[in-house]
DNA sequence: AATCATAAGTCATACGTATGACTTCGTCAA
DNA sequence: TTGACGAAGTCATACGTATGACTTATGATT
């Protein structure tokens, strides 16, 4: 079993500091805790620390850990990273955790239908602090509610769970009052179907803005996509073939736009000239298709940072669940147009 | 400091479950290590189990991994969440350790530079027992061989390294024949310039095709770009304004032919009519654009889980560093065309 | 001189688990 | 009857750290 590599240096301990230093364990754990002011003299901390340098000493994350109670670890619940968006949040939420000295555990959920399970696994198997969840739905949020963990759930609101609200219904309504003053008056919704609560603001302010402009709402111009190409692509063909297609669609979300990008070429119309496009997006993918995406911007990572601090402040303040809401802001591309 | 929300409900410890349950503690470890065959009789163990489940009982992962000396946490270092292809290893990185009861920190390592003392922090904080490093440069691979640590090297030749190769070579000349093979001579190279031995690789072959199909070297058709857009946009039209114009560019990377498409739209030339482009990509950024890209597919999540296995393998055969290889396909799809 | 305060350390213990060594008890073969 | 043996448990300890309680030594104050 003697293979090339030496597992066996063992890693070195306060004690073997102790003893290289001639002080205590005590001593050495003072002086990597911090604690050192009045209670060790400086020249004893310099001669710890040579000895810890000397030995590569560190302190055993697991004991103190366990000594302490706490571990330092939270965990990002998102459904896929594969996601441009999500992807976004996690290198936010990756960034912050690291000034707050926490570490970030992934949990992918994909497309895994019972992933409340793996949440709770996750929470039992590793010892987490605490939870951001991403994208879930409005049923799950109660049961997860139940779960005495601390927890930030984006884009959901939850009188039980700290919150962090990104303004939906003020950016539909930017986006909206964009097409409109294109004048654009056939303007069709192109939803995501997987969640209720995001899906009806959505919904609301699309109808509640073109009734206040006067225009009736067509149960035809609203049809619905998971968060997949060729699923929105279908959608949208959807829309191109009515006999009176829309002259612009406003999209739940940037692959979604894609799809549509993907069956206006398909009936062989030009965007923005034919076609507007406008989506809720964050801002890679929005500026890599052409042409550029005219988009609700959402700020992926700033939101995954906010959960961590959101996170953090909860585990010091012992306070109620707050509310944060992360305002949008229209940013105008290449995709929108007058209509022809 | 008794605010609303109850952290004071200590989590059960063996010690609660065996004092419910009549029994030691042992025997609780023992129900719960799976080592209770031949040791706890049935009808003790259910009394253990049903016991823990009304106290809501866990093991301490913490404990655990302190008394057992080895914390089933490995890091997955990579430069940039943001970037499709590194959330897919990512993701395929997740699911492979899930299966063999890991857990992955994701350590992101951005455009730091001095990245590699981000590493060493990880690896003293956390107690991770290995890691798996993406996009390294050559000279760093030697430093990072040093630590001694349990590593995975993806995309890198390492002697000293279990190493993960991805058939470049190969690659490269698939998809350089794809473009001889449809009457190109004119091909031009627009290569990263973040890595020297990969970067050197794909030149190679570039030429050496070339070559053999008796076309001469010209230098000013390779250009340099970082992973960025912009960036390649920039360099494309550079390749775009010669006087004498490729009629195909062979692309590093996904990221490098969006920055082509760009280029190619800003000098009227439409692809693949005027313009073949070809990259190496995973699949979800060469589906998104338009026309579809066509790439050599790197099959980015098999990658990461790939290497997490090899990572545990090395854990539990103690054995010399190995070397595996990914081969690569060529998947035609819209962004190349014979030359007009 | 006696008392007190402070600085500089050390001691002992607890965090929760896993496991090798040990005990107890019933059964079965010789 | 004895001894051996396996099954079913228990005991005691170690993993490495942090920290409240305790001990000295050194001045300073009255």
């Amino acid at each position: 079993m003697n293979t090339s590599r030496e597992k066996s240096k063992r890693n070195a301990t306060s004690i073997d500091v102790a003893r290289l230093a001639g002080v205590s364990q005590s001593t050495v754990s003072l002086v990597f805790g911090g604690k050192a002011s009045g209670r060790v003299s400086p020249l004893t901390q310099k001669a710890v620390l040579r000895a810890a340098q000397e030995l590569g000493y560190s302190p055993n994350t697991v004991a103190r850990t366990l000594r302490l109670g706490h571990t330092n670890i939270v965990a990002l619940i998102i459904p896929d990273v594969g996601n441009p968006f999500f992807a976004s949040v996690l290198r936010g939420a990756e960034q912050a955790a690291r000034k707050y000295n926490y570490t970030v555990v992934l949990v992918n959920t994909g497309n895994d239908q019972d992933w409340q399970r793996i949440v709770v696994e996750a929470l039992a198997t590793h010892s987490i602090e605490g939870f951001v969840l991403c994208s879930v739905s409005t049923s799950d949020t109660l049961e997860l509610a139940k779960l005495k963990h601390r927890a930030v759930i984006v884009d959901r609101s939850s009188t039980e769970l700290t919150s962090l609200i990104l303004d939906i219904g003020r950016g539909s309504q930017l986006a909206m009052q964009h097409l409109l003053s294109l004048g654009h008056r056939k303007i069709a919704h192109l939803a995501t179907n997987i969640d209720a609560e995001t899906f009806e603001i959505r919904q609301q302010v699309y109808e509640a803005t073109l009734h206040k402009a006067g225009i009736s709402n067509r149960p035809d111009y609203t049809v619905q996509a998971a968060f997949i190409i060729d699923e929105a692509r279908i959608a949208a063909s959807a829309l191109l073939k009515l006999p009176d297609p829309p002259t612009a669609i406003f999209c739940d979300d940037a692959l979604l736009a894609i799809g549509v990008y993907k069956a206006a070429k398909d009936y062989g119309l030009a965007i923005p000239q034919d076609l507007s496009v406008i989506g809720f997006s964050e801002g890679f993918l929005a500026k890599a298709i052409d042409p550029e995406l005219t988009a609700i911007a959402i700020p992926a990572a700033e939101i995954g940072a906010r959960a961590i601090e959101m996170l953090v402040a909860g585990f010091q303040t012992n306070e109620n669940p707050q509310t944060e809401t992360v305002s949008l802001e229209l940013v105008v591309r290449g995709s929108t147009a007058p209509p022809r």
